[in-house]
DNA sequence: TTGGTCAATGACCATGCGGTCAATATACAA
DNA sequence: TTGTATATTGACCGCATGGTCATTGACCAA
């Protein structure tokens, strides 16, 4: 089951055409949402009758739920590669591989970066989605979390670190800051970074020292 | 120019009348959010007529408007009364209980809150607030720098801190973590807080202190 | 009781939506 | 060339939307 979403119709389908539907989907999804998305103007993009589309996927939430498969495949794809090529570094080289990779994805995939930000806190999505939401927030927590406990078990990390908690607010960090990134990264004209003409490496160094070191980061250690 | 985004028609309305118009317009917008709201259903939850509701308010935007700028003074009134009621205490003190403050917030305005987070992210706003989404965000990190900078001059924080920068991760701390907490709020039976029974105090002491001292928290400083 | 004023009303409008299905185009076997 | 099976189409459906405006009815002065 390639296609666990779209029919065997879809599935049996010619290549291009194939990447035409899904193009043209990511583009009107990420560009209006899910509750404002009109098949009509995604099948006309498309280059397909709207009798098509829905002998391909049933329903609009159908078709949504293929193409956050692919967001999330892909995000995945990267997140694995960070872990594997990481493996063996330190825990501040691996979370700013990890930092500078989400910068990359946002570079590389504007538009499923902004159908993933969307997704973690939109009520817009169909209700067949919420479980997977929470899930999605859960596992980035649980992938810097393992981060930490490798981190643990090397003696970098002190032991009574609270694991997730701590995930969860590196996670915090992160989120927020590639949001920013992203919507900079399509209107630099006035934001946070404008006098900083985002400067990705560092904006990495700054937030993961932060991560590391907190507001004492230059501080003789009074507090 | 009390109601800048009302008519006056609207102004000179008993008092009752427009509470109840107010009431069922953030209750739309909380839970179906700009673009899915609708003013039919709205307008019989208020007890009016759709053609008043346009003579009151010149379009869904305007309303929108309106609710905004409400939620949004009564968010500035809370961090005023922090920013007063801590003038002179210690940084970590005023950040704890402007988290507290947040914390709050989302417990007396669950609506407000929820068409806060919206807005501060979401493309389903009007255009017109758009602009108004970045000054927000900018104003909360300024809100925080603020602090920062006080700290600075107390000599309880070390002048070299880049004082935009930390404030703005400080910031992304505290949203995601509100944002957390109205979702479990909300539907408590499965996220991050399950196992912990949402101890406010407790992330608020875990929030700051990882502000504070980063994950090096317990280490001894072997960076 | 009348006449005039004006806030309030809800039937109505054009528009666009997600989704359907009888009709058609295409492909291939005989 | 014909017949049949399958893939594709777009006109059409019911519905809901934001917004309008001729009509209504409550109020008060004369």
């Amino acid at each position: 089951m390639k296609h666990p979403h779209g029919t065997e119709a879809f599935d049996t389908l010619p290549h291009p055409k194939k990447e035409r539907i899904y193009q043209a989907a990511v583009s009107e999804f990420a560009e209006r949402g899910f509750g404002k998305a009109s098949m009509n103007r995604l099948v006309e993009a498309a280059g397909i009758s709207k009798g098509s589309l829905f002998v391909y996927f049933k329903s609009k939430s159908g078709l949504f739920d293929a193409i956050i498969d692919l967001a999330v495949n892909r995000i995945k794809e990267h997140l694995r590669e960070v872990r594997q090529s990481t493996a063996d570094d330190p825990f501040s080289l691996r979370i700013s591989a990890l930092l500078r990779s989400g910068f990359r994805f946002v570079d590389q995939y504007p538009k499923l970066a902004k159908i993933y930000f969307e997704l973690l806190q939109s009520n817009d999505a169909p209700k067949s989605l919420q479980k997977m939401v929470q899930t999605l927030n859960w596992q980035s927590t649980r992938f810097i979390a393992s981060f930490i406990e490798d981190g643990i078990k090397r003696e970098e990390l002190d032991s009574e670190i609270d694991v997730v908690r701590t995930a969860f607010l590196i996670n915090a960090l992160f989120e927020k800051l590639l949001r920013s990134y992203y919507s900079e990264h399509l209107a630099p004209e006035a934001g946070l970074y404008a006098a900083d003409a985002i400067n990705i490496d560092n904006w990495v160094q700054s937030t993961v020292n932060f991560a590391t070191f907190g507001v004492s980061r230059f501080s003789k250690g009074e507090f």
